[in-house]
DNA sequence: GGAGGTACTTGCATTTTGCAAGCATCTCGC
DNA sequence: GCGAGATGCTTGCAAAATGCAAGTACCTCC
């Protein structure tokens, strides 16, 4: 459903997720959702990145389109909008993990001081080596 | 060291992934070479998303850049290059799991054999056990 | 030494992004 | 009930990235 609104480049699993992700910006509008408790168009904007209006307007109306963020209006303030992961939105949370293992391992300068994510990427490297010599 | 090449937004894990794989073509290249065994920069141009020649050749430099990807001359044909992953670049194989589990469960148009997602089911409760075992 | 394979590079039109400014709606205090 | 502020966008335009077609450089093989 959510591909009958634009280009379809192919049918692969990974292309799909890059329909929606490919970009710079919006999956830092998931982080901030997920991980930062951010849920209005201000606090978006405030994120170190510095997204600016357009885009995050842009965004947020896709992610809305694919069913991944939905809009409702802040019940004390009807000028106030609050966005908030539905459950397609919230099932990216191992790939967030992922990712952020990832970054932990290969880039010194990510913050993400936690032991917990050692032991979780120490068991990822087993499974890891178990799959690539399976692919071999 | 790869962040001192170009603009950093942050220092956040994601968005770390995001200033490499921000972009509707690096990814795919990572795939054709993790799941599809592809090598060269002809194999690449083949792929169904049809990648032009001059960001296939701008994307392969930057994840040389980055040691995600590495090159060498094919021993039988000097005029032939090899591409590979590193271990950093083959490190990025859970990212690449949960993103097609994550597809495979959200668009019915996706082409995952259930063999592979089996496969990745099996690992991950491989995984799932080796945590627990180490948190008794 | 010429044809064909392999890996790019270049030029240019189109599309996307980034930035600054402006606009629309709602809320709150008086 | 009205003006100031909060909130969430939209618009216009310059700059950057992308897409396409064509061209170039090096190697191999006959």
């Amino acid at each position: 459903m959510a591909r009958s609104s634009e280009v379809c480049r192919s049918n692969c699993p990974i292309n799909f997720v890059l329909e929606t992700f490919g970009d710079k910006w919006t999956l830092l509008i998931v982080r901030d959702l997920m991980f930062k408790g951010k849920r209005t168009y201000g606090e978006f904007l405030e994120s170190d990145e510095r997204i600016s209006t357009n885009i995050l307007a842009d965004r947020l109306k896709r992610l809305e389109e694919h069913e991944i963020v939905e809009k409702t209006v802040a019940p004390d303030n009807r000028s106030k909008l609050i966005y908030s992961l539905t459950p397609k939105g919230k099932d990216l949370l191992p790939v967030m993990l992922e990712i952020t293992a990832w970054s932990a391992k290969h880039d010194a300068t990510t913050n993400t001081p936690n032991s917990f994510l050692d032991m979780f990427a120490a068991a990822k490297d087993k499974m890891m080596s178990a799959i690539l010599s399976e692919l071999e």
